[in-house]
DNA sequence: TCGCAGGTGGTCG
DNA sequence: CGACCACCTGCG
């Protein structure tokens, strides 16, 4: 997701290009609350009723009572009711499977605004077009097919690093065992360790308990929690015991919290 | 110039 | 099984 000039996101997800955006809450009356936070109503352009009933209601999770959610989380400690008052839009989105494997393999060691060129790069090199937006060409990542049959060498102008090598190795694995759909399917790829499994386990596969532990997750359990920074198995345990079976979701305020305050 | 960024695989004790 | 460490790349 792009941010324009006006504040709304543009972005692609499924083949599909839409540009979104949160109306100003008075914009218009139509009597509905506003749940007690300051959004209005969700504008998406672009978008068919038919696409949005088939990809965007679900990319959103919005079906999913979030009020609900963050009531059966807070109460438990002061900490994560703040990361959920700070992060109160927050949503889970359900991507697709194939994209969540790659972009996290992409996302390790590595830095925000390099994993978007290089998301972008892959999908520009090998991908097919996907859609077209206010005079921009969109492409789709490549499927595992094309990726299977690309070589390092082929790769380099896409600037992955060592990460390369991990996504051919996966799209070879995924031709030959088929999507993983669970953990332990997850961590058998290229490049796929516990931290990339947890993330795409929560957001490709819906799973909301997953708690995926990165480096800022282990600040957060370490300053807010009090728990020993190397101790991965012990800040596990705690989020099973105080977050489940809502894990991914508080991960998701903690972490945006989190890096806010540093 | 050098450390570091939304970790992982390999090696060693 | 846990503790190290190299690893592409580009930015500050």
């Amino acid at each position: 997701m792009e941010k324009q000039a006006d504040g709304s996101y543009t972005g692609i997800a499924f083949g599909k290009v839409v540009n979104m955006k949160m109306e100003s809450p008075n914009a218009n009356s139509n009597g509905n609350s506003n749940d007690g936070c300051d959004c209005g109503d969700l504008v998406i352009d672009n978008c068919t009723c038919e696409d949005f009933a088939d990809i965007w209601h679900r990319y959103l999770d919005l079906d999913r009572d979030y009020n609900q959610i963050k009531q059966g989380l807070s109460g438990r400690d002061k900490t994560i009711y703040k990361a959920m008052d700070y992060g109160y839009g927050i949503r889970i989105l359900k991507q697709d499977l194939w994209e969540t494997i790659i972009s996290f393999i992409i996302s390790q060691n590595n830095n925000i605004p390099r994993i978007k060129g290089c998301i972008e790069n892959l999908a520009k090199n090998f991908g097919e077009v996907a859609d077209t937006y206010k005079g921009k060409i969109y492409y789709n990542l490549p499927s595992p097919e094309k990726l299977a049959s690309l070589t390092i060498e082929d790769l380099a102008p896409v600037r992955l690093g060592y990460r390369a090598k991990y996504l051919i190795e996966t799209a070879k694995l995924v031709l030959t065992d088929g999507m993983p759909y669970d953990f332990d399917s997850l961590s058998c790829l290229c490049g796929v360790g516990p931290k990339v499994a947890n993330c795409v386990s929560l957001f490709g596969l819906a799973n909301y308990d997953s708690f995926p532990i990165d480096v800022w997750v282990k600040r957060v359990m370490f300053t807010l929690y009090n728990i020993d920074e190397k101790n991965v198995k012990e800040m596990q345990r705690f989020a099973t015991e105080n977050f489940s079976p809502y894990g991914g979701i508080a991960q998701q305020y903690l972490f945006y919290y989190m890096r806010s305050i540093n």
